[in-house]
DNA sequence: TAAAAATTCAAACGAACATTTGATTTATTT
DNA sequence: AAATAAATCAAATGTTCGTTTGAATTTTTA
């Protein structure tokens, strides 16, 4: 027995939390409305999740976890800068249309995260923008990039493609693949013709 | 008398409330946080304001007033599009290092609006994006802009930005006429250097 | 300076919250 | 079928929330 039911069953519960959380917040939903989203009484939950700051953080952390190890993957990889820049955007984009709910949540409800987990999950992050800026940093040294400030080319890369997370659904009527091309287009060649 | 003590302190309320709700969200902050903050009981700060959610009404309108009427002005301007679209762009991040946390409520924290002014709000955005493609989709027509489709040209264009208001501090060390122009390249000419 | 108005807060309200307890029901194992 | 374990929930705990009340204090007006 590779899974136990009690694991599954746990695991639907950090989905349709992220769901909620998603959509109401982390302080607006509360256990209760978990409860009935996954057809329990709120106490009954308690046998399969420690408390809802433990949610939270499972949430927040599978996600961090996730870009972590595929920057790392990027990291070690033989491209050019740029290539490996856009496949990074690429890898974002595709994470937001496959688990929108959950990158939501670790995006937008992070501040909610128990004083601890709050440290850590800041920590992650700075670590990864870092690494993330390093890469920006060596390609615009090879002049692969145009010179502008690291920092501002950082956050304005990860800023622009995080509406996606919140506007994407698989019945918008535009394929993965498109989204993501027209996103490169206009970061990496400019949205004004020449 | 043009303006009653007891409307600036109002306003002082809104102003510390916004700073709050921008730092620990509307659900996080409670009436008692807010009162501390500026320096009374809870109790008392109801002889100057009506509800919680009156204050976050009056931010988000504020706000939202702002963008819609500088849109106007815009869109009255005799220009090319690509500067129309330019100079709302230098707007959006000029109200951003002006009025932070104001614009930060806006964004992040509508979601908590009552029904009622929930609903007007989503419809004012609703129209302020409408707006904006139009002057999108007339400046691609023009020949100025690339052929991306045009909801993922706004959405990137508004969404690319939204780190200021998180990141901008006046002792960031640089200048918003630098941050603008670094962003500004970016999104209309590009990060890769052709 | 006396009357009126504006401002403050102590105390309390009912509601909603996350979580615990302890007992009961259901499923699994022997 | 008896014994054991897993799953469920009714009820209650203590806390925090937004807001109201009513009385006290301070400021302004006459």
């Amino acid at each position: 027995m590779i899974k136990k039911k009690k694991d599954i069953r746990r695991e639907f519960i950090i989905g349709e939390a992220a769901k909620l959380f998603k959509q109401k917040g982390y302080g607006g939903t509360s256990m209760r409305d978990l409860a009935e989203q996954v057809g329990l009484d709120a106490a009954s939950m308690y046998h399969y999740i420690k408390s809802k700051d433990e949610i939270l953080q499972g949430i927040c952390f599978d996600i961090a976890n996730t870009y972590v190890s595929q920057l790392t993957e990027i990291e070690n990889a033989t491209q050019s800068y740029s290539q490996k820049l856009k496949a990074l955007v690429r890898l974002h984009i595709h994470l937001m249309t496959t688990k929108g709910p959950e990158v939501s949540v670790a995006n937008n409800e992070w501040k909610s995260l128990s004083a601890d987990a709050l440290t850590e999950f800041k920590s992650l992050r700075s670590q990864y923008e870092k690494r993330l800026a390093a890469l920006i940093e060596a390609g615009a040294e090879a002049g692969e990039f145009q010179q502008v400030n690291t920092s501002v080319a950082l956050f304005t890369l990860l800023s622009a493609i995080r509406w996606v997370e919140l506007w994407w659904k698989p019945d918008r009527g535009i394929a993965t693949e498109e989204l993501e091309n027209s996103i490169l287009t206009i970061l990496f060649q400019g949205l004004e013709r020449k």
